[in-house]
DNA sequence: AATATTTATTAAACTACTTTAATGTTTTGG
DNA sequence: CCAAAACATTAAAGTAGTTTAATAAATATT
C-alpha cells in the first residue's frame, strides 16, 4: 500500500528501512471517488497528500466564476495547498478528483513530528518543495514569454500520459485560454500537419 | 554589516547568538554597482544572496528577444536562481542591479555545510522556499485571472516602495505587458481619478 | 553645459484571445 | 438501456493587448 510512496521518498533522500517504515505509518490511506473534493475553498488544509491511483485537479476560481487550474496531480505526485496547510489559513483553492482515486494523506501534526524524529524528513520536504518551486518558475516564465499554441504543444509533449485523461475544457483551464480558442488551436495543429 | 542577515534569519527561526554568528560569518559582502550582474544566462548560479542595499530584477529573456521580470529584490529580501542553484545547471535568468547595491552572499558549499552545522538552517530554507512558492503560486492565479489593469493597481498597492523605485519599463515587464499598454492603463486610471 | 540615451506618451492598424450561441457527439449515471 | 449532462466544434462579433513609429521630456555621460 505504501510501495510508491517509500520509492518515492527513496527518489529524494536516503532513509533506513525502519525510518521510512515508521514515516510511511504516519500516512492514512483514502478513496476520493469522481467529482468529490479533497479540499474546498475556505477550508484550512490540514493533510498533506501522495496520490496512489488516479488524478486530481488544484483549481481556483476568481470573482467572475472562471477556473484556473495550478496543476493536475496522478499517480506518485503530492498534493496539497501549501499556503493553507504552512500559514493554517483559509484555502483559495478547490483539490478535486477527475477519476477515482487513491491518496495516503498526512496530518500536519504527524508531519511536524516527523521533522523532529527523523531530520532527513525536513530535507525531504525542502527538496521536495524546491522542485515544485522551479517547476512554477518555469511555468510562469512560459505562460509570460508564449503562445498559447505553443503552450499547448508542450504541453501534450511533457504530459502525454496525464493529458489524454484529461478532458479538453480542463487542458484550457490549465493554459489560462477558453476551450472555445483551444479548439481553434487543435483545428489548426491537425490542418498544418495534413497539409493538402 | 550583518545585522538586517542576523534580523531577517530570526524573523523565521531562533537560533542562539553564536550560531547566527557563525552562520552569518559564512557570508561575503559583495557591492553591485547599477547595470551590473550578479548572474547571467547560462552560468551556474554558485550564491544565495541577501540584499542589503539597492535593487535587482531577476528576468529571463525569451527567444523573441524579450525580458520576463520574475521578481525584484530590495532590502531584506533574498535573492538566487533556485533552479540553477539547486540542480547545478545553467541559468535561464539574469539577475541585474537596477541601483547600486550591496549583498551578503553565500556559496553552495557554505551553505551545504551550515545544513549538517546547524540542523535549524535546514528548516529556515524550507520555510523560506515555501513562502517563496506561496507567493509565485499567488502570482500565477492573479496573472491567469486578472487584467493587466488590475494587477497594475495591486503591484502599486502591494509594492509602493519599490515601485516608485522603478521605471513603466521594468513594471510591465514584471506584468507581462508591453509599456505602451501600461502607458494606456496610466492614462485610464488618472482620467478616472479626475473627472472633468 | 551640451550631447546622447533612456523614458513616457500618443495614435492607428493589427492580432490573439473571448464571448455568445447553436449543433452534433460522447459520456455518465440511474 | 435511456435520458440527462457534459463535451467538442464552428461561426461571428467583440475586446484586451501588441506593434510600429513619431514626439517630447527626463536622465545619464562627457
Amino acid at each position: 500500500m505504501t510501495d510508491l510512496l517509500s520509492k518515492n521518498i527513496n527518489s529524494h533522500i536516503s532513509l533506513s528501512e525502519s525510518e521510512i517504515g515508521a514515516f510511511c505509518d504516519l500516512f492514512e490511506h483514502k478513496t476520493v471517488s469522481r467529482k468529490s473534493f479533497l479540499l474546498r475553498e475556505g477550508e484550512i488544509c490540514k493533510f498533506e497528500g501522495f496520490v496512489t491511483k488516479g488524478l486530481f485537479r488544484v483549481y481556483h476560481i476568481d470573482q467572475n466564476g472562471f477556473e484556473q487550474i495550478l496543476y493536475f496531480a496522478a499517480e506518485n505526485w503530492w498534493i496539497t495547498d501549501i499556503d493553507s496547510f504552512t500559514n493554517e489559513i483559509p484555502s483559495q483553492l478547490f483539490i478535486e478528483a477527475l477519476e477515482d482515486s487513491e491518496v495516503l494523506i498526512i496530518s500536519k501534526k504527524d508531519k511536524e513530528s516527523a521533522y523532529s524524529s527523523i531530520p532527513q524528513i525536513e530535507k525531504l520536504f525542502r527538496i521536495m518543495t524546491q522542485k515544485t518551486h522551479v517547476a512554477l518558475q518555469r511555468r510562469m516564465i512560459d505562460n509570460l514569454s508564449k503562445t498559447a499554441e505553443k503552450r499547448y504543444i508542450e504541453f501534450l509533449e511533457k504530459y502525454p500520459q496525464i493529458a489524454q485523461r484529461l478532458s479538453n475544457i480542463q487542458i484550457a483551464a490549465y493554459l489560462g485560454i477558453t476551450n472555445v480558442f483551444l479548439s481553434n488551436i487543435r483545428k489548426k495543429i491537425t490542418l498544418n500537419k495534413q497539409p493538402q
